[in-house]
DNA sequence: CGGTGTCTTGAATACCATCAAGTCTTGTGG
DNA sequence: CCACAAGACTTGATGGTATTCAAGACACCG
């Protein structure tokens, strides 16, 4: 407990007092999956036994095209999905953060269509799909729950399309870590007066997310460094200067 | 009856004979709503009456932040939906085809978080929102239809990421239009014989869907057309080397 | 008939990629 | 504990792809 490496730390606390301690608890599936199980009938459980799993970082979580009968959700650890081209780049598709669903599509298709990557060391639980389906109109709360989780996927697909579409190097990776931060806000992983974050990506994965390549990332972020607008160090990030940082992002 | 503009002739047979003549009517909710209407009571339709909507080409059809109660599926011609960014440029999301459901998030979101702008005449239904949602479940076949409809949404935009991400404009471009192609072959929109298809489409909707500009789309179409690779006039495209064109597209 | 939208082509430029070399950190086996 | 290898990041030089700017051809329409 004493010289351990950071992940684990912060992973640990939420193993010993289970899900309902986790940041994300109230985001998405896994309150609405909690509180619905109390009135299922005994033996009848939505979340599959021992579905708690941890894979270390940098690990492949799920491989290209494998089959699930399980809709698995992150609980803690960052990882990302991701698309191999035959040359050997990469494309990020998104980031995973706690409390999200690996892919809502996974609801009704059992193929996934992108691997998995594990950033950091990660724990994820994995519901029962069929199940899960069953439930979803008798218990209104998991179809909002849900229906919101895939509303919000889709939103962040169609602004990253946009993002590599029309936005320069700059206003690609000013707006990817704002959105980061975003998120990582509402799950209350953001410390409030510091507004210093976690950050566990490297340059490389930054590159992938944003079509760019690691070498011209290097050099914005460098130039975001040398302007006093962002600060990283340690695998965490704080934005010294949010208006000017928005600006540069062309966010509002 | 005897002098009308084009695209007015391709619709009107279809008004007459109604839906079940359109050629993505097996495709998507139509049938799935049509088969199932048999089974609800009198005066409770999913259809909203008078639902048959027709805008000119080059109109708006929803404005972003519009509110909608109905969910709009196209019936004929061809639109797109568009982000719009503050320095005038665009961004195309998707391009609506017959049968497509604009946008599947409106099952469970009355807000549209982009435009839909009509490329051809365009002529779609709408159904109420609430009556599809109570149904989804009584009726399988509309709740397939429907998960398959978002899915194939979601691997769409997913695809577009990738292309935008990591391909060249030359690849953009050819995916594009395969992708089309590949659409349209699925609602028997293409010539079995001549494999020729309508390709209403201008080069500056081609360039706001591939993140390029109009400048370069027509160098790249050029070239296409300079090597024999496709033919393109009156509206029309055929591909005229399948298996070279598929090799710049990267695709197999 | 001028106006607007579409497409083409060429020249100059900008942005980002590629190539390359070097620093620093991290991890690992001897 | 050290040596060494591999990974992560930085920086500069060079090059290519796509943009920007500009001018002109062509079709269509009120």
């Amino acid at each position: 407990m004493n010289a351990r490496p950071k992940v684990v730390e912060t992973i640990e606390p939420q193993l010993k007092l289970g899900c309902a301690s986790c940041a994300a608890h109230d985001l998405t599936l896994c309150r609405a999956v909690s509180e619905m199980a109390w009135s299922l009938p005994r033996g009848e459980s939505v979340e599959i036994q021992n579905s708690n799993q941890i894979v270390p970082a940098r690990r492949i979580v799920f491989r290209d095209h494998d089959l699930h009968d399980a809709v698995p959700v992150i609980c803690a650890g960052w990882a990302a999905s991701i698309v191999l081209l035959s040359d050997g780049s990469r494309q990020i598709l998104s980031f995973l953060l706690p409390g999200d669903i690996v892919s809502t599509a996974l609801l009704f298709d059992s193929r996934a269509h992108c691997l998995v990557e594990a950033i950091t060391e990660v724990r994820y639980r994995t519901f029962n799909r069929a199940a899960l389906k069953a439930n979803l109109y008798k218990h209104p709360d998991l179809l909002e729950k849900f229906s919101r989780a895939w509303i919000e996927e889709k939103a962040r697909a169609d602004q990253l399309i946009v993002d590599l579409g029309r936005r320069t190097a700059e206003e690609r990776i000013a707006r990817l870590i704002l959105s980061l931060q975003d998120r990582l806000v509402r799950r209350g992983l953001v410390h409030a007066d510091t507004e210093e974050m976690d950050f566990p990506l490297r340059q490389h994965h930054i590159a992938d997310a944003t079509g760019l390549t690691p070498v011209h990332v290097s050099k914005v972020l460098s130039e975001f460094r040398r302007g006093g607008v962002i600060k990283i160090s340690e695998r965490s990030l704080t934005v010294l200067d949010p208006v000017r940082f928005r600006r540069v992002a062309n966010m509002r």
